[in-house]
DNA sequence: TCATACCTACCTACTGATAGGTTATGGTCA
DNA sequence: TGACCATAACCTATCAGTAGGTAGGTATGA
């Protein structure tokens, strides 16, 4: 048995098609030819798409809060730490054309079965979590300046880095994902801390 | 006989199936029983799925430019417009939980038929350049204050309330849109934010 | 010998789409 | 006027293909 089993090459392939095409776009029809087995025999992996769904989601959601706690051990300062969170999702964008598994399956939301759903609630979650306490420590440090409270600007920023990316696919232009991101990070950063960058 | 013929009330509904469920996660049984004719019925009005979803996506991108007419006509300052912008969105998601059709239809993308692909396209080009617009006037008359080009604002502004949408239904939160869109217009007229200009 | 992991074969329901028939309406012309 | 015809707008019936899912059998290795 290798270190990636079936299982997870389901879930790889799955997860692909999830962010290329959307979860009600994907069936378990197009993962067999990927994986080289038949679809009854995904399904004695992922009984349902329903379990498969949920897999891709709690894995991906796990997978994101783990770049958190490396983000926090790599960088000490709120901008570096913002950067490196959009530059997370700019490498998902960038690498085939990928949208985030959490901002696909919220524009699945209304179809999703629940469990799905709950898990996509719980990512976004997450990610406005992380994102207002990086705020809040870099506004308490002196290193980002900004009106309003840290969970307002942090729904403001999960917002538009995951609208980013379909606006971005969607006219062929990868770089209105970056310019956005920039924009953004560039704004929050002290006069201080700016001027120190120019 | 009706004011509203068929083909407008065929439209009427697959836009809302559009705009609450997305492109593939819905069809012309879907529409039988709503408007009340047969699936073949549709197809005589419809020939295809992809003129379906070409006319929805047309007919929308038409209203929401005629809105911007709207907008410079009633509104006289760039803050005053782009509340209004925010606004219409927030209606959009307040009717029924539902996403604009460019957001629903641009989180689609890759699976569109290529007529509809193209028309989403046109709706992010309409929506950038209309909000570029805004924000160049405005900040040529001291109404606003940004760093950057209007362009790339413009896509951050857009790619934010697009995402915003689809974070507050996926959270079960409206006021998440509403917090998000008032936390955008307001930095944008931020004293600060002018003073750190000059 | 027993669980794991795969297979073939099949199911029901639905997908977008087509063929061809029916009905109502309204215009043309001997 | 009335016979005729065209068209619009619907219908039933059907298609080939795909959806997610199940039943039950087989090979393999501990």
């Amino acid at each position: 048995m290798q270190v990636t089993g079936t299982a997870t090459q389901i879930l790889d392939v799955a997860q692909e098609l999830v962010q290329t095409r959307g979860y009600n776009a994907f069936s378990y029809k197009d993962l067999e030819a990927r994986v080289g087995i038949r679809t009854a025999s995904i399904h004695y992996h992922f009984p349902t798409k329903a379990d498969l769904g949920t897999a891709i989601a709690k894995r991906y959601r796990d997978f994101v809060n783990s770049k958190f706690a490396e983000y926090e051990a790599k960088e000490v300062t709120a901008p570096k730490r913002l950067q490196r969170y959009a530059g997370l999702l700019e490498s998902v964008l960038t690498k085939g054309n990928r949208i985030c598994v959490g901002g696909m399956l919220a524009s699945d939301y209304a179809t999703l079965p629940l469990e799905v759903q709950t898990e996509v609630s719980a990512f976004i979650h997450d990610n406005e979590r992380w994102l207002a306490r990086v705020l809040k420590e870099g506004r308490a440090a002196g290193e980002l300046a900004f009106d309003g409270t840290p969970e307002v600007l942090a729904t403001t920023l999960f917002s538009a880095l995951e609208g980013a990316m379909f606006v971005a696919r969607s006219t062929g232009d990868h770089g209105r994902y970056r310019r956005t991101a920039e924009w953004l990070i560039g704004t929050l950063m002290s006069p201080r801390v700016a001027a120190r960058r120019r």
